[in-house]
DNA sequence: GCTAGATTGACAGTACACTTACAATATGGC
DNA sequence: GCCATATTGTAAGTGTACTGTCAATCTAGC
């Protein structure tokens, strides 16, 4: 009866997709950085300011639920876009619990000029890649991210942010 | 001769590499976690860990190295990890800058305590895609972040870990 | 052997990313 | 209308992840 355990090598973290995910997301954000050094965005502020964008008066419950990003993170991401004067909050009527963000003139602006430079920093990421297999590594990608939504502390709710507009229409 | 912008719709965070890899990541830590959290261990400590027993007397620098970690960050890791008395931080003879990591009985039971739970994490992780397309989502990961790795803030140098030996041996 | 430059570890600062807790407010059941 | 419950925003606490800077120390060139 063998009940040797197996070696513990680096293997153990070089192979497995935990690891490979941790590393990628360090290189896209490094990426990400690098060609947006400029407008001094962060990924998650940008994915705010599209998001802001697309669904005007949305609040920050389901401004966390379209991005898929923490609450509670999202009231300092949200502060810092406000100071630097990207995105304007204002009380709800209907309410008073409520602060509804609004993009700026500036902070539209803003989105229009970057967006060059994040589709750059997009593709760099896969950039090393075969054609062919950037497609494959996208698609099966995207659709272990919707496979695996659940699973995260922060499931993406896309929908939400159609909610706001039932109440008043 | 047109020169209108395409509009900014979700659809320019959602089908972006950069917003699947920041999901994927939340994701894989969510899962970590909640297989692991019996042991009260990050995928970063796991990672440290499991160098620190491939490579004992290896120092902060090399290590932050071969797991591709940042330096700075690392000093609070291992900190972490002494005072849950896994590792112990021994200063070098040869050197009195560096300080040498090992682990201790304690932090040697726990790796092979764990291996299990992380095992059943990563496989949770790829579970969702049909077998066939796990094995390509790896390859494909493995060979992007290898060739990605100088875009990293941390470039992986697995053979720094070998260094420390040449200059006594 | 002494000094210029590199290395090492430590620290301060910014920004995610998550947890739990809490007060103000809104809502639905009665 | 009143109250249990839920929602919203905020804050404190922990842990990555990176940028810088700094002093102590080592090493190489001379």
């Amino acid at each position: 009866m063998r009940n040797k355990t197996p070696p513990v090598t680096m293997d153990a973290v070089y192979s497995k997709p935990g690891y490979l995910f941790r590393r990628m997301q360090q290189i896209a954000v490094a990426i990400f950085m690098e060609e947006c050094r400029a407008c001094d965005l962060t990924p998650v502020q940008f994915a705010a300011l599209v998001a802001i964008h697309t669904h005007p008066a949305i609040d920050a419950t389901r401004l966390s639920a379209v991005i898929a990003f923490d609450r509670s993170t999202l009231g300092n991401v949200i502060e810092r876009l406000e100071t630097k004067q990207y995105i304007e909050r204002k009380p709800a009527a209907e309410d008073k619990r409520v602060k509804l963000l609004y993009l700026t003139r500036s902070g539209a602006a803003l989105l229009r000029d970057i967006m060059p430079s994040v589709d750059r920093a997009q593709a760099r990421m896969l950039q090393p890649l075969k054609p062919a297999d950037r497609k494959t590594l996208l698609a099966l990608l995207t659709q272990l991210v919707d496979l695996n939504n659940e699973a995260s502390r922060v499931p993406l709710r896309a929908e939400d942010a159609l909610e706001h507009l039932g109440k008043s229409g």
